[in-house]
DNA sequence: CTGGGGATCGAG
DNA sequence: TCGATCCCCAGG
């Protein structure tokens, strides 16, 4: 499997698409653990009031403007953390959340991780997959084409078979609420509850 | 300095 | 349905 080749500039939810059935690699000291790309959220630039960017440009959201491919991690409710794939047409902001993994290699280090065993519950939402993953806010800015932690370009996922929804829990957002940019790999067990 | 709020999770 | 838990960031 080759490295992610949508490093450059492109619609974000264009990318938000394609990442899915993509694979995630992390390497850590505990071992590698990979899974599977099967939900994202698309977030747009000042014109999304879904994105964090579009209340400001702010020490924290100013990646979201920067090179396609980092890393954009943040500490969410102050107890999860959460990653996103920083993807935009140039001179725009945007970035995909990853929302949900089907696990792939590592099972067992996942499983330590989260403290739990059933499979389908190691990856299923952007809090657990960072926990499973080891990812935390040092990752922030990391570009997703190196070790330890990077992106590898899977088999393409026809758009019947991806599911296109409103995004969870925005209601502060407006209209932006129910614009479709969820995505997620029809009929998989592994995606988020809802 | 202060305080309101959040792209979540899991227990009850 | 609700509490955990803390960092960000705007406002004073």
């Amino acid at each position: 499997m080759k490295q992610w080749s949508e490093f450059r500039f492109a619609e974000t939810v264009a990318v938000a698409r394609d990442l899915l059935g993509s694979h995630l690699v992390s390497e850590t000291a505990d071992g590698v653990v990979s899974g599977k790309i099967v939900e994202v959220e698309a977030y747009g630039g000042f014109s999304d009031a879904g994105s964090h960017i579009s209340r400001g440009v702010t020490e924290r959201t100013k990646i979201m403007l920067d090179r396609p491919g980092l890393a954009y991690v943040y500490i969410i409710y102050g107890v999860h953390h959460c990653i996103n794939v920083v993807a935009h047409p140039e001179g725009q902001a945007g970035a995909v959340l990853i929302r949900a993994l089907e696990p792939l290699s590592g099972i067992d280090i996942m499983q330590k991780r989260r403290g739990v065993q059933e499979i389908r519950s190691l990856c299923s939402g952007p809090g657990k997959l960072c926990r499973a993953f080891g990812i935390t806010k040092e990752h922030n800015g990391h570009f997703l084409a190196e070790q330890p932690l990077y992106l590898l370009q899977g088999p393409q996922v026809g758009d019947e078979q991806i599911a296109a929804v409103p995004r969870v829990n925005i209601d502060y957002a407006g209209e932006a609420k129910h614009w479709p940019w969820r995505f997620y790999i029809k009929n998989n067990r592994y995606i988020s509850r809802k």
